[in-house]
DNA sequence: CGAATGTTTGATCCTTGTCAACTGCTGTGG
DNA sequence: CCACAGCAGTTGACAAGGATCAAACATTCG
């Protein structure tokens, strides 16, 4: 199998100083292979089992977790560059998946080769912990969202949120951004119910502040959108390291 | 001075395999100082000006973000041998922030001095890498509770956490842990309003299940806790890592 | 066409937030 | 030593945001 991985989003993600071909060498070796999922099917994350970390390659998916009662939270959206399965290893107590909302197309890497690779190339291996880091500060961000805003800014919030990962990956100028997922997707990272979602994401319609419909996600008030989302204007996503 | 760590929680932090000697040298390079700070102190965490890494060496504290419309979260209440400031440096369009909750000492690092440590000790790069993963890991129980969970399940939720993290710290069979907080801060960190999570507490203690009072946490009735908490009995911290 | 899935809308209920008042404690200054 | 301010905790009354229930509507697919 060709396991040359020049699109590979582990690399976009470490993309913070230049890659040297000893480094780029080294990242096809821990990569195992590519994997292709249909809608609706779940990765399997749970435990300590899965013995794999997977990059998106293409497509869009969300990660959750699933209480004894059937209640199910999702964590975030899954975005092509994104890097799953760290978490994973932490995890026994409660169910924990990911699941494809459409193709998806993933970069699998073999879990137990990590630790050679930050052995080899301790630079990606600090590269790997300030990813973790930011993912960490996206939870906060969320966990913010869900215990101190309203149903109308938390629909604002993730839409911003979406936006602006979105957005750079779009041609210039347009208008919209794919967000394939169901509006029970959306309540359960929001903590909302299926219908009041629904009802605010009308609010927001017929406010001409955003709309998002057939799986595009369209804004045309951005200013009055992050206003409701109680962020600033200028927000953008931190994605280079500090220190 | 003298920066000998013997008791620094930073290796605590990293005591999956056993240290060598080159490393404890490593680290106490690595090591700035220590810091002791009284109760309602901020903890400087703001943007990316701080350069500053932390360890709680004794005290409590929390970490939180602040809304501009001056609604509070609190992330997570600090405890002795907790790591603070790696998510500090990717954070810029939020207040974030620690404050000590009682007198604390904290063991301070150089964070420009982060990536030569990597560098020279990739073993305990990972472990940092780890520890944040699991960071991440708390993280999104806490975004399930806040999402998915009532008041008095998450309040249950709150209290098994505290427990689980200080009980090992305790001598046996010690029927209380310190957890030296204002009502507030657990509302905050919990998505509730004072006055509610008051009348919860109130519940709790009525409900012969678990009592905080004076700044400290005594559970009665384990098993109910771990049920209104909808987590299993046997719920432990996952501490070691797994691949 | 019928079944399945997702979206939309209205009516009703209830958990939780807000407002307000009171208690108890601690520290301070006259 | 007492008066008083300040702060955390407690309790009750009331309001409201969001959950729940139920039903209709749209779209796709076999």
């Amino acid at each position: 199998m060709n396991v040359s991985c020049h699109a590979c989003p582990i690399r976009k993600l470490s993309l913070f100083k230049p890659m040297r071909d000893g480094d780029v060498a080294a990242m096809d070796r821990f990569k195992t292979g590519e994997l292709r999922i249909d809608p609706g099917t779940p990765l399997l994350l749970e435990g300590s089992g899965s013995a794999q970390l997977f990059t998106c390659l293409s497509g869009q998916g969300v990660r959750h977790k699933t209480l004894p009662d059937g209640n199910r939270q999702v964590l975030n959206f899954i975005f092509p560059g994104d890097f799953i399965g760290l978490q994973a290893a932490v995890m026994d107590e409660m169910q924990h998946s990911a699941e494809a909302s459409t193709d998806m197309v993933l970069c699998v890497f073999d879990r137990s080769a990590l630790y050679d690779f930050f052995r080899q190339h301790p630079e990606r291996g600090f590269d790997l912990t300030w990813a973790a880091a930011l993912e960490e500060h996206f939870l906060g961000d969320a966990l913010v969202t869900l215990g101190q805003r309203t149903a109308l800014e938390r629909v604002a919030w993730a839409f911003v949120r979406v936006w602006l990962r979105l957005a750079p990956m779009m041609p210039d100028g347009a208008r919209a951004v794919p967000f394939p997922h169901r509006q029970q997707d959306l309540a359960d990272a929001l903590g909302l119910s299926l219908v009041h979602t629904n009802k605010t994401l009308a609010r927001l319609r017929s406010m001409q502040v955003a709309a998002w419909r057939d799986g595009e996600l369209t804004i045309s008030d951005w200013d009055r959108l992050c206003d409701l989302a109680q962020l600033p204007r200028d927000t953008s996503l931190p994605l280079r390291p500090l220190f």
